[in-house]
DNA sequence: TGCGTTAATGACTACAGAGTCAGTAATATA
DNA sequence: TATATTACTGACTCTGTAGTCATTAACGCA
């Protein structure tokens, strides 16, 4: 049972709730932090505005005194995220040296360090589960995000190719399935039972290179064709 | 502007709406695979239930006759679509003989045709992006359909391990990593921009599978230590 | 200490969508 | 063709939540 209006002495129960603080520069990011950790592990609909500022610590009115709306609020989200994965990225690309497995190892390890564990793994997943939903964010992220990613291993792989280091594969589905794990990698970690890793993330990463450099090695065999070369 | 009651009549338009039929038998299934293609592509909380009984071509008032609430109808979708993963996993697994690399070509292709390309895949897409909204649902998954797929791969490493076709390598992690790229190919057939692949599914298999093959095979050097060893 | 500015609040409104049910019509049976 | 049965319908209710705004109180400044 609740009073409408009981008790409207400024300080009713002595240290019940704690005192307001105006933080007009800390609002946006605390926000956009909770949005971020809730939007990843409920997804975008099933999360109420409510919990996203009770999470800030602020009230619901507060939040739009930031955001004009809750989709203007995912869009932020996501954005900051790419943005800070960007700057990751572009930071360990440009003047590194070493053989081309040293670089990849660079790439896969780096990747982790700085995204995949991280917050800013969630991302990933919300492009994952909610790009249907937010076609321009889907597109904004293939753009940007995912291209340059894909550049920065396709330059490896050149690397390694044209030292004799790698044998010749196809670059561009070579660079998908390189990218498979980590995006799993960064999904696994907020789907509890999807793909709860039986190991740690690191020594995931490095069966997943040690893999990958022995596959690129030249080969001297010849590999079997797949089973049913009449599909379309 | 709507009438209240207007035209009364039984056949007020010509055959603008089409008759009323029942067909009892045909609907359960109509309207999960309708609820399937909805879940998949707006996710859970999104997607609205009038939607998916229209896709069925019923009202929304059919759909309470054949399912208790939106959650039993979610849960009766991810059930009948690991039922019948299930059933194709276990098929092709029992008598295949061979070499192990064969075996492994078998399990990647036969998931594809017989779970990766068709609708079922979406259930993967659902569980990687529901199971922290259906705890128990995550978990019948994890115990049930991801535990068998995995035996399958464990049984093939060990065959290839054990007969020196394949080098010794941690199984567990292994396994994660060769699934990595199913699951995500099954993610990205829903989720537009996030992952599309520049080739077909196909070759991107074949890619997959030939990496694979190569990286397992016995090989000759030491590989490199991961770049950060201190990391805890 | 008093005053003006504005960050913050939470009760409120509006609306969408889950779930209900009295009524309708397709089919079976006579 | 008349009657009984029941699959199906869609207008309705009710709950939950996105978004609003008049009021409150924290802080800067005189």
């Amino acid at each position: 049972m609740k009073h409408p209006s009981a008790r409207p002495l400024p300080d009713a129960s002595p240290d019940c709730r704690p005192p307001r603080r105006r933080r007009k520069e800390a609002r946006p990011s605390e926000l956009t932090a909770a949005a971020l950790a809730l939007f990843v592990e409920k997804g975008f609909a099933a999360t109420r505005l409510e919990d996203i500022a009770a999470r800030a610590g602020v009230s619901k009115g507060t939040l739009y005194l930031y955001f004009e709306s809750k989709e203007a609020l995912f869009k932020t989200v996501i954005e900051e995220g790419m943005v800070a994965a960007l700057a990751a990225a572009e930071q360990r690309l440009s003047d590194f040296q070493g053989s081309a497995a040293e670089l990849l190892q660079q790439l896969l390890f780096g990747w982790w360090e700085q995204i995949g564990r991280t917050p800013m793994a969630g991302v990933t997943k919300l492009i994952a589960c909610e790009s249907s939903n937010f076609p321009e964010v889907a597109q904004y992220y293939h753009d940007r995000v995912r291209s340059r990613g894909r550049a920065l291993l396709r330059t490896t792989l050149q690397r390694g190719v044209g030292s004799g280091e790698f044998r010749p594969v196809d670059l561009e589905t070579t660079i998908d399935v390189i990218m498979a794990p980590l995006l799993m990698l960064a999904i696994a970690r907020f789907s509890p039972g999807f793909c709860s890793l039986g190991t740690t993330p690191e020594s995931y990463l490095q069966t997943h290179f040690e893999l990958l450099v022995n596959g690129l090695r030249r080969s001297s065999g010849a590999l079997a064709k797949p089973p049913t070369g009449d599909r379309q």
